[in-house]
DNA sequence: TTTTAATTTTAGTCTTGTCTAAATTTATTT
DNA sequence: AAATAAATTTAGACAAGACTAAAATTAAAA
């Protein structure tokens, strides 16, 4: 069994893996919140084990071994935001600190049975692809709210990052999942845009945009 | 907030002070399966924290700080148990192992809302009593089947451990909680006993017995 | 193409929790 | 009461993970 630094360790790498191959020391340091040094000393312990690869100064990446590790761990995490919000009734914003905790509970049994229980979801309450025992992730055709034309609507999919803050902010905004929004205005000034939305009309900066995930309309 | 490996020495101390009021060294060493000397390291650590009372070779009594964290502690395990075996449909010999990992998640939210999506149980499944948020335990008036005299009828109420070749063992004998049972014989060579159980006569031996806890029938 | 800056690694420590072997204290026998 | 045995504590080490400060490497500027 794998512990759970290693197990965050993995995972860390696997979501910076999404923005390039090799994942570079500091990286890793900023999205685990500990000193480079410390992220050194690990990739070594990490790469011993098979989980990465590791050259120096050229950063890290997953093995076939160390991916699926990761994955799992996304997967737990998932499977348990989905039971928090569904059976227990936590809001979206609430359930991710405790999924962070609970993906590290050692059990197949466990997450199969529970799985079972939520009736197999494939995406949890962000929208984030829950993966399957094999680790393959289900499709989804979702963009980026910052890619969109002026003019044009979208249905809210997703966000990129289950951050607390956003989570609410969006939550007070309407902005949920299902949400149906425009685009009305885009300000090259700041890239912020203008929205229509089923609670009024919003200015979101780039940032947010970035990290609302939506679909087109109509289509399904 | 402590960590795991603290939540587990106050768990065992209090397990153990069921005994008497002072905990040795070396039997906190047992349950953990630590040497004797790792447990003076961390009753020292224990003490200075005020969770425990220690003074050399006489061993070791909670304070009423460390009481209610192993109290705690002992609730999400309990809680988290019938959760496995009433949602999830584990066996009541299956649950034990994982909830030693549950046990350890940190949120006093979490644990309140699976209370409530219990319906607030009193018992777990192995009969253990569930304390409520202030560290009261549900009183019940069981006894050690091995203290009852031949030809007393009874219904099974819980084990002392839930220990899982054991609970394999009394489920496979129909043992099961709310199972009513007759003393048939005792052996005074050994202690056994002989039992009319649901599913037929057998004879246990003193240690099952004094594991076995039972309550009397009709009353209530 | 040097010089400077940023990134990464090494070296040396620290904390938590464990171990073995040796020393000390307490309990049990003679 | 002295001798022996059992329980407990100390001393010294070790592994996992973290840190700071300094050295080495790579990247960016001049
Ligand atoms: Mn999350
Ligand atoms: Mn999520
Ligand atoms: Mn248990
Ligand atoms: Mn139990």
């Amino acid at each position: 069994m794998h512990s759970q630094n290693e197990e965050n360790y993995l995972k860390a790498i696997f979501k910076l893996s999404a923005e390039g191959p090799a994942v570079s020391t500091s990286a890793l340091a900023r999205e685990l919140d500990v000193q480079a040094a410390s992220v050194t000393d690990m990739v070594k312990k990490l790469a011993a084990k098979e989980l990465i690869q590791y050259e120096k100064y050229q950063g890290v990446l997953l093995t076939a071994k160390g991916r699926l590790v990761a994955v799992n761990i996304i997967r737990k995490h998932r499977i348990w935001e989905v039971f928090l919000v569904d059976k227990l009734g936590f809001g979206w914003s609430e359930v991710h600190d405790i999924a962070e905790q609970l993906e590290h509970i050692h059990s197949e049994q466990l997450i199969d049975r529970l799985d079972d229980f939520l009736d197999h979801p494939s995406f949890d309450p962000h929208g984030g692809p829950i993966p399957d025992r094999e680790g393959r992730l289900p499709q989804r055709q979702a963009e980026p709210l910052s890619a969109l034309p002026v003019g044009s609507k979208a249905i809210v999919a997703g966000v990129k990052d289950d951050d607390r803050e956003l989570l609410e902010y969006l939550e007070q905004k309407g902005l949920l999942i299902g949400a149906r929004l425009r685009v009305l205005e885009h300000l090259t000034f700041d890239d912020s845009l203008v929205l229509e939305t089923p609670s009024g009309k919003w200015s979101v900066s780039r940032k947010v945009a970035d990290n609302l995930l939506v679909r087109p309309p109509a289509v399904e």
